[in-house]
RNA sequence: GCCCCCAUCGUCUAGCGGCCUAGGACACCGCCCUUUCACGGCGGCGGCACGGGUUCGAAUCCCGUUGGGGGUACCA
């Protein structure tokens, strides 16, 4: 082993004219959560409007928490919101295996060149040790790592093996201030020594995230790093052992690093696992749609310009730069989120809505896994009422549903019946509906021949309120207080139905108190 | 404790020294439209955390305070 060195500061760094290879590198554990995406969305972004490649990389490096399943649910997340990538998992590309699971030789060939340079040294102590040594120093003992281990002898190694202990090998961090120039949060600098010698690779030889992420990135040749600010801590380090990588030739050059704000939940925390809303397919199962999610994830620390909200994903792509990424947390607002969905719902093509509607009708049962000729039709006549309306998919197939449903299994809201007005006069209404309705043929049952005969019937002849006349007709039409234009719907539903739900509602009303 | 980040309406933000008596969006509250609910339109409520500087001039630059967040693992 040669004499432990600094490596040398002097790298070479990216500037405006690198192109652009940014990576997204997750961990398979848990859910996709929506923070992820957005960082995900962002590299993503960053690639396609400079023209560049965008890596998708798996960091599976701890098998205690990583599953398959996991894996399989950040590809289908970004399938779904159209992230794609150029090179990774499932694509292939120059630099791969890109799952680190695999990547182990790899591993072990950087830290052998690593500690035949003298950059990572063995290391003995036990974090009890450690914390036992700062108390006996009168220190905190929660300072960390105290570089006990960095100039041990030979002899004291061999004492320590004979104990029958196995070392972490750790990383020799330079004694001086380490400083760069982060693309959201411009210059940062942490002190000398405010970084201990950190754990490159465990006691049973395998690598950890400090080393591997680095080592990774420098192997594909990543020119920014745009992460979470979670890692921003972590950044001197990272440094430090790309300048240790690049003088064992493993690295070519430092990437620019960008440290992109949390996405905070509720109060002034972030957006945890445990909150539903951080997971990406709940708000997917919910209704939103691609354009809106994406939409408003992009949101969360940028902006379009000073008036706009809503955009579509090729403004993004040709507007998005990392350096206009803002710095501070923002809180995910379900509320404004679905409000842009909304917006994007209304921008879509009638019979793409209609086709998107589909999933949710089969979630709710309401239609099996192909549509009948009859289902067909009525969705058809619907999606069009319901567009305007809803801010969420899901939304749209539950105020239709009770097109698809049959006559005797309508379910009534009990909140239907109520602000209808007196008794009697609902059943009056009932009543003169009916026999107005009656009167018009199968031919004529039309969304204009209805509205003429029950307008006549109710707001001429009985002199109601629109709002009390209709409500009534809606509430047994559809069993709900609110619904789809109401004329439209019977249209929809047909004579026979639309008659036999009003003679259903009405005995309904004789029959509560 | 130490290190680092952040700080404009309730929320997301525009603002990068004079265009700001601070603009937009969501939410909220009115009104209009109206067969319900929405959509749409109009109007309203509401903010530069605080204290020092720098400057002819500060939301914008600097310092401090306070507040919030993250890190300080043989997790990532």
């Amino acid at each position: 082993m040669t004499t432990p060195v600094a490596p040398p500061k002097d790298i070479p760094a990216v500037d405006a004219s690198t192109p652009v290879r940014v990576r997204f590198c997750p961990s398979p554990t848990g859910l996709p959560h929506v923070g992820l995406i957005r960082t995900a969305l962002f590299n993503w972004a960053y690639a396609r409007h400079t023209g560049g490649k965008l890596i998708f990389r798996i960091e599976d490096t701890d098998a205690a928490r990583d599953s398959e399943e996991s894996y399989q649910m950040l590809l289908e997340a970004l399938r779904w919101l159209g992230i794609d990538w150029d090179e990774g998992v499932e694509v292939g590309g120059p630099h791969g295996p890109y799952r680190q699971s695999q990547r182990d030789d790899m591993y072990q060939d950087v830290l052998v060149k690593l500690k035949e340079a003298g950059f990572v040294y063995e290391a003995f102590s036990s974090p009890e040790e450690v914390e036992e040594r700062h108390k006996a120093a009168g220190r905190d003992p929660k300072l960390g790592y105290d570089n006990y281990d960095r100039e041990l002898t030979e002899e004291q190694k061999e004492a320590f093996r004979a104990e029958g202990r196995e070392p972490v090998l750790r990383f020799r961090m330079p004694e001086e201030d380490i400083t760069f120039t982060d693309l959201v949060r411009g210059e940062i600098t942490f002190g000398a020594g405010s970084t201990p010698d950190f754990v490159v690779a465990r006691a049973n030889g395998k690598p950890l995230y400090t080393l591997v992420n680095p080592v990774d990135d420098a192997l594909m040749e990543i020119t920014h790093v745009l992460r979470g600010e979670d890692l921003l801590s972590s950044t001197p380090r990272q440094i430090a052992l790309y300048r240790a990588l690049h003088a064992v030739g493993v690295a070519s050059h430092m990437p620019a690093f960008a440290h992109l704000p949390y996405v905070m939940g509720e109060g002034s925390k972030k957006l945890s696992k445990r909150d539903p809303e951080s997971n990406l397919f709940l708000h997917r199962d919910r209704g939103f749609i691609r354009e809106g999610l994406l939409n408003y994830l992009a949101l969360l620390g940028w902006s379009l310009s000073a008036d706009e909200d809503v955009f579509t994903v090729e403004q993004l792509v040709e507007n998005f730069d990392v350096a206009d990424v803002l710095g501070n947390p923002a809180r995910f607002d379900v509320k404004k989120a679905e409000a842009i969905n909304g917006t994007h719902i209304r921008r879509l093509e009638a019979q793409d809505f209609r086709d998107r509607l589909v999933p949710y009708l089969q979630q709710l049962e309401l239609v099996g896994e192909e549509l009948t000729e009859r289902q067909g039709a009525l969705l058809d006549g619907a999606a069009p009422l319901v567009q305007e309306r809803i801010a969420l998919l899901a939304e749209g197939a539950d105020m239709m549903a009770f097109l698809f449903v049959a006559d005797e299994e309508l379910e009534i809201d009990s909140k239907a019946f109520s602000g209808l007005g007196e008794k009697e006069v609902v059943l009056e209404t009932l009543d003169a509906s009916t026999a107005a309705l009656e009167r018009l043929g199968e031919a004529e049952w039309t969304t204009e021949k209805i509205e003429e005969a029950l307008r006549e019937a109710l707001i001429e002849g009985m002199e109601l309120k629109p709002r009390k006349a209709f409500g009534a007709v809606r509430s047994a039409v559809s069993g709900r207080k609110v619904s789809p234009p109401l004329f439209e719907s019977m249209e929809l539903l047909g004579r026979g139905s639309s008659l036999a739900r009003l003679a259903h509602f009405r005995a309904e009303v004789v029959a509560r108190d």
